[in-house]
DNA sequence: GTCTATAGGATGATAGAC
DNA sequence: GTCTATCATCCTATAGAC
């Protein structure tokens, strides 16, 4: 079950998202997965290799969160999942959700168009309900959710709960 | 006028900025300076004395930005003038910002509590308008606002050029 | 698959001369 | 103030044994 291969890669998470990639050492992950330096590049190559397997399993994770946003087909719903959204995260899945927020500071790794198909579904939505100019609503709102994960991620939930029952008011949802 | 410890200063703030503080060698600054390695030290103590320099200059100018908010009495244009703050950034001092907001994902130098001033400048706006949760709408402009500036430097200031006009409009400022 | 040993280079920092 | 030379340490990565 706890194959050593996974230690590795628990490990990796966990020092990338919280203190960064660069400076994480490959000694320090594998003192931390209780496995020889070695056998990290034996299993990924190299260094950058490891940052990768982690960033394809990070972005299965997200697809699945977004799966039921992309598919509800009740405007008002999708706009409340939205917001709900990073609320929802589980505690098991904030290292996967930090790295990504780390890694679009890190040039090589930030893809503006990540968030495209969400950005258009609240936009279908919007105009759903009739506002005004939909597609900003939809950025905005793309943003504030954005930036209420970081919050989240960075400070505790605590520190942005008092936005959730305020924002699903402001949007009747 | 251009002294070398400038010189050191200036590099090390568009690589720190721009590449994040450990992927950043003293070599590598030293080079774009066009100055010794060794001179660093001698200026700076350490690695982390030339980056606490910079934070020191950055938080200075921050607040040089921000005053023109606290001290505002007009709630309608403390608004304005906060939504407006992201897109009067010059050029030459993104930088800095950027600096500000790599570092709020290094633990050691991240402080919750920095927003506090305008969050609560922002508070006494939305009550003078007599909105119904005065506390909350500040913590929400303030938070777009951030992401919107995070935007901007990520991404171009067109990429939210279209978020302008809205905000002002939605919050009719 | 896994470990040990180690190469080869980069890194932060110091000493000493000018 | 500034540079050159140098050090000890740490880093990524490889080779070879089990």
């Amino acid at each position: 079950m706890t194959g050593k291969k996974e230690n590795i890669l628990t490990a990796a998470l966990e020092l990338f998202a919280n203190e960064g990639y660069s400076a994480t050492s490959t000694n320090k992950i594998a003192k931390k997965a209780g496995v020889s330096e070695g056998l990290i590049f034996r299993h990924f190559k190299n260094k950058k290799g490891l940052l990768q397997a982690l960033i394809e399993d990070a972005e299965a994770r997200i697809s699945r969160i977004f799966a039921p946003i992309i598919f509800e087909s009740d405007p008002r719903k999708v706009i409340k999942t939205t917001i709900l959204l990073p609320f929802s995260i589980e505690k098991s899945e904030y290292d996967f959700w930090k790295l990504q927020f780390i890694l679009k500071w890190e040039v090589e790794y930030h893809k503006p168009n990540k968030m495209k198909p969400l950005i258009d579904k609240l936009t279908w939505a919007f105009s759903e309900l009739e506002a005004e100019e939909p597609e900003k609503e939809a950025l905005l709102l793309n943003q504030i959710v954005e930036s209420i994960s970081i919050g989240i991620l960075r400070d505790g939930m605590e520190t942005q709960n008092k936005l959730k029952s305020f924002l699903l008011k402001k949007y009747k949802v």
